[in-house]
DNA sequence: TTATTATCGATAATGATTTTCAATTTTTCT
DNA sequence: AGAAAAATTGAAAATCATTATCGATAATAA
């Protein structure tokens, strides 16, 4: 669970968002985003489905879906595909790591950055005169108590 | 297109697979497996069968992703999913390199190796006393003529 | 409070990929 | 070669995750 004032960014954010677009605050997206806040991150849509119902409350799934695109969307949450044909979304708080270490066994999923590795994609970017938007970097292994 | 050594070595290791496997050379699978080499890489399914239609051959899509599957359990070509819904496929030669740079306008993809970006990975699983198995890196920006 | 517009849930639709199954082809065995 | 055994094929049906539809409802604006 993150710090309150990263919450505070985060539903700030979101307003803003919802301000800007004419978009409205319900009670089901505000529900969902609570719920999906309080769990680990690196949820997918179902998971989260399940954790609602679980919890007692009920929201359709298209709106799950409908919600998780907003914050997309918003830009303050991420979708990946880590593992085949599991699409799980986690959020993207300002300053959050974005690389991954990623246990194949358990499914453990560690964040990190290193600024030397950063560094090195830009290079590369600039020798193929790209211009580098964002990159994705995902570390495949085993953790310490699977290996 | 790849060297004649490349082919000769995917071939090679193909037919190992299939009598491994006590699994069958067909024509189909001879043909699919032509097509797709004579092709770009990081190519789809459907776009394949396209092609294969296209070259005046005719393969039932479903053998088409047969064969896929077969050559990524073979160890011989990849999956992958760059953009969002587009599943592609791509040759992994022995020494070939695995990391992309792709133009996120034209979906062009240029592959790279950087040694030193692969040392300072190795250093960040250990860090955190992974085993390290494999990684997947994608840089996305705008290619020269994109941007 | 009424009008306007977005949102909701249930369910139908979609699209990519997989499975089914009967007919056919490849390989093995005599 | 011919027959038997086992894998493969294509076409179509089935799956599965995600998205679109639509009438009813809730949120915001006037």
């Amino acid at each position: 669970m993150a710090s309150n004032e990263s919450l505070e960014w985060f539903w700030n954010k979101l307003n803003d968002h919802l301000e800007s677009k004419g978009l409205k605050q319900t009670k089901q997206r505000k529900a969902i985003v609570e719920y999906f806040l309080e769990m680990e991150n690196h949820l997918s849509a179902e998971e989260l489905y399940d954790h609602i119902r679980k919890s007692g409350d009920h929201i359709g799934l298209a709106t799950i879906y409908r919600t998780l695109t907003l914050l997309k969307e918003a830009g303050l949450v991420e979708q990946n595909q880590f593992i085949e044909n599991k699409t799980v979304y986690e959020t993207r708080y300002p300053d959050s790591h974005h690389d991954h270490l990623i246990c194949m066994k358990c499914g453990k999923i560690i964040e990190f950055e290193d600024n030397e590795i950063e560094d090195l994609q830009k290079k590369v970017a600039t020798n193929h005169n790209f211009k580098l938007v964002s990159h994705s970097l995902d570390l495949f292994g085993f953790c310490e108590a699977c290996s």
